[in-house]
DNA sequence: CTTTTCACATACCACCGGTATGTTAATGAG
DNA sequence: CTCATTAACATACCGGTGGTATGTGAAAAG
């Protein structure tokens, strides 16, 4: 029962292709300097393909944006799960976060153009869905082990997210550091920082 | 000599008129929601003054978001000045900071919509060029002084920038914190940690 | 007074996001 | 098996947009 079916494994055939093209251009090229003639010339179909899966270019690339938030929390999950300690869990996560927006193409959707098409809200409704959330939850689990001093775990977390955003865009930007370490080496001090301070 | 002349006064009227409107109609409804037709109306010209103004619709934008930066840096630099110890120079700085980009107009303009029209490098030179470079240099003084333990200063300055700007955004957010006073606190207990490692 | 130039206004265009309609083949009912 | 339905697109089309080329009248230069 309930087998794929000649007509819905097309309809996923398609749906991917056009997030796979589109997510390449919009990397590339950034949201507005793409047109959905690329997109879907790129994926093979047409623009009734395309209004048929996704309501507007914007929901579009609100998909594609899911899909990369989804990746990037999955791999910062994964190097954090990789340690047994609370703090190398959270020390792995950050430093995982920032090797994998370091990537232009993920920078150039999450960062940069996400906040803008989208609005602000509904980006941080998926940052928070995705990878803010790994990190809140991290920061909790250390306040309540007593690594952290006692404080609410909300602005802490806002701040250190955005702080780690624009540490990736400043390592991938042409006018970045001379030593990548560098940045990260100040993120661990700030983090350390927080560890002996009430 | 060197009399204003008419010329030159109707010419800085009209560039005034655009910019002003432009400023108003790019906060309300951000960069991409707003056509050249509704601001050339606004400012009460046509297409014609407004291309012969700027070179492109990102231009104006640029031009505009230039303007919010000084005015912005303007603003910390004044907060930052009413103190004679370099200590509370930085706080004094940093709170104003997140009072004033707390507005909605200016947030839209400078956090949200900036970075995606002129590229991330480009903002964030301007960026630099206004309130980044005040941050920067009060940490370098901090450092200078010993206040602050010796270390690069510039990665340092990005990652109290980026959080500072998430921290402006989620205070205006409407799923922002409870009480707003609690970011500033995690803001200053984050500052005050630096103080107190090497 | 003449000429040039500047600060726009007007007219126009290619293109883009979005829609309305047509077409074909898979699917479910009887 | 037949046949009506519908899902998954393709095609044709449209209003509006950013951008440009050209016209124009008044101020400035000589």
């Amino acid at each position: 029962m309930n087998q794929p079916g000649v007509r819905a494994q097309q309809r996923e055939q398609t749906r991917r292709a056009l997030l796979r093209e589109s997510r390449q251009l919009f990397a590339a090229q950034g949201y507005g300097a793409v047109g959905l003639a690329q997109i879907v010339e790129a994926a093979g179909v047409t623009k009734g393909a395309l209004y048929h899966h996704f309501d507007s270019k914007a929901d579009l690339f609100g998909a594609v944006l899911e899909e990369v938030q989804r990746e990037v929390g999955r791999r910062v999950a994964a190097a954090a799960e990789a340690h047994a300690d609370r703090w190398d869990q959270l020390t792995a996560g950050c430093r995982a976060f920032l090797a994998v927006t370091a990537e232009p193409d993920i920078q150039r959707i999450m960062l940069v153009d996400g906040p803008a098409v989208l609005g602000w809200s509904a980006w941080r409704a998926l940052d928070e869905a995705s990878s803010a959330q790994h990190l809140g939850d991290a920061l909790a689990a250390l306040v309540a082990e007593g690594t952290l001093p006692p404080q609410p775990v909300e602005p802490l977390t806002h701040l250190l997210s955005g702080a780690m955003n624009e540490a990736a865009l400043w390592l991938a930007s042409p006018s970045g550091p001379a030593d990548p370490a560098e940045t990260w080496a100040a993120l661990e001090r700030l983090l350390r920082a927080l560890r002996h301070t009430g």
